[in-house]
Formats: structure tokens, sequence, C-alpha cells
DNA sequence: CACAGGATCCACT
DNA sequence: GTGGATCCTGTGA
């Protein structure tokens, strides 16, 4: 089942734990390309030392942070790699959880083609933030893409039910958050071989 | 206008 | 384990 409104519309740290596990369907090529998240970190709020909206703090790239639930953040990173967010709480509030690593379950192909390394382990092609979007071609166009209605990217429910453990623990190259680095914001499957650290 | 630095990745030693 | 890539963004002059 696809995720509606109100599963965006709670505060990050909520949908970045209930976010592990739901599936990404991402449309490349006419093909639906779905994937499982395995990883995601949360970036909640004005006093968030780690967030780019941390004292609400609103730029050109942070604006669509404020926006309500439900909506992409993409980002570039060291000049090379984007990185997708899924915006979440009220409108004017600037949450978002990080999705840093996902498992791919249909459309291997397309994935391949789209990453271009020579590594030939299938972990590879996606477990890490710059990969995942590399793999499933995320970048600017899709900044404050509309999750619930659009048909190009959204989520939903794995109606499968498998068995997994969610595991919380310490978010990945925030040394410059100091107190809030310590916070346990980041969300994983156990043994989950397409996590990234 | 100029500049520093980043929610990272990959090839190489 | 490590360094270079590479460019957009925010900030301050």
């Amino acid at each position: 089942m696809r995720l509606g409104e109100d599963f965006y519309k709670q505060d990050a740290v909520t949908v970045a734990e209930n976010l592990v596990g739901k599936l990404l369907v991402r449309k490349l090529k006419g093909e639906k390309v779905e994937c499982r998240i395995v990883e995601t970190e949360a970036y909640a709020g004005p006093e968030d030392k780690a967030s780019h909206a941390y004292q609400n703090k609103k730029t050109d790239r942070t604006e669509v942070m404020f926006n309500s639930g439900g909506c992409v953040y993409v980002y570039l990173i060291y000049g090379i790699h984007n990185c997708f967010n899924i915006v979440t709480n009220e409108k004017g509030k600037p949450e978002a959880v990080f999705v840093r690593a996902v498992e791919p379950l249909s459309g291997i192909e397309i994935i391949k083609e789209k990453r271009d390394i020579k590594s030939k382990q299938v972990e590879e092609f996606t477990n890490g933030p710059g990969k995942l979007s590399q793999a499933l071609d995320i970048n600017k166009e899709l900044n404050g893409y509309d999750l619930v209605s659009g048909d190009e990217i959204y989520l939903k429910t794995d109606d499968n039910n498998p068995e997994y453990q969610v595991i919380s623990g310490k978010r990945i190259n925030i040394d410059y958050a100091e107190e809030y680095r310590e916070k346990l914001w980041r969300f994983f499957i156990k043994g989950n071989p397409f996590v990234s650290v």
C-alpha cells in the first residue's frame, strides 16, 4: 500500500524509524525499480545542530525542508554526490529523513547501468547515500517532488511482511554537530548487507 | 565578488 | 587506510 500524507506528517525521528523496511519505487525507462529502504537518519528540526535547517535557517537550499511532509529534498554534497531526503512534519517545521542505503529488489540491470564502477559486488550499487542516488537517477530535478501524489518516485509498504529487526545508532559524518552527534537518530535493519557501514 | 567547506565515493597503496 | 575529485551553497566583504 502506498504511504499517504499522514505518514510523512509525523516527526522526523518517528518517520525515520518507520521508513526502514518500506519500499522505494522509482520509475526509470518506463519500468518500476523497487528497493527496500534499509538505513535512514533523522534530521530533526531547528534545534538539531547537524541539520541544514539548524535554527530555522532558511536559504535557497533548505527551503523545501519547510514544506509539509511528503516531498523530496535533494542536495549536492562534495560537488559530486546527490543526497536523497524525505521532508517530514507539518509545513513550517524543517525536518527531514536522510535515506542512506537501500536494497534493490527489481530492476537490477537498470541500476547497474546507472552506476559505473568496477566492483561487481551487488552491495556496492546502493549501500550509501550517494550510491543510491546515482543508481536511481535521483538529482536536483526531483527536489520538491511530491511523494504522495507523484508517479516518478514514491513509497509503499512491503506487503510480504518480511522479518527484520531495526537497530538505532549514532548518525554518520556529523562531527560538527556537538552534543547532537550522540543522538541515536540513525536506523537500520540488523544484519542487512546493504547497510552502509 | 571571492572563497571555504561539505549528511561521500572510489581507486589506489 | 587514505587522498583526490569537484561544484554548489552560504557567508562575508
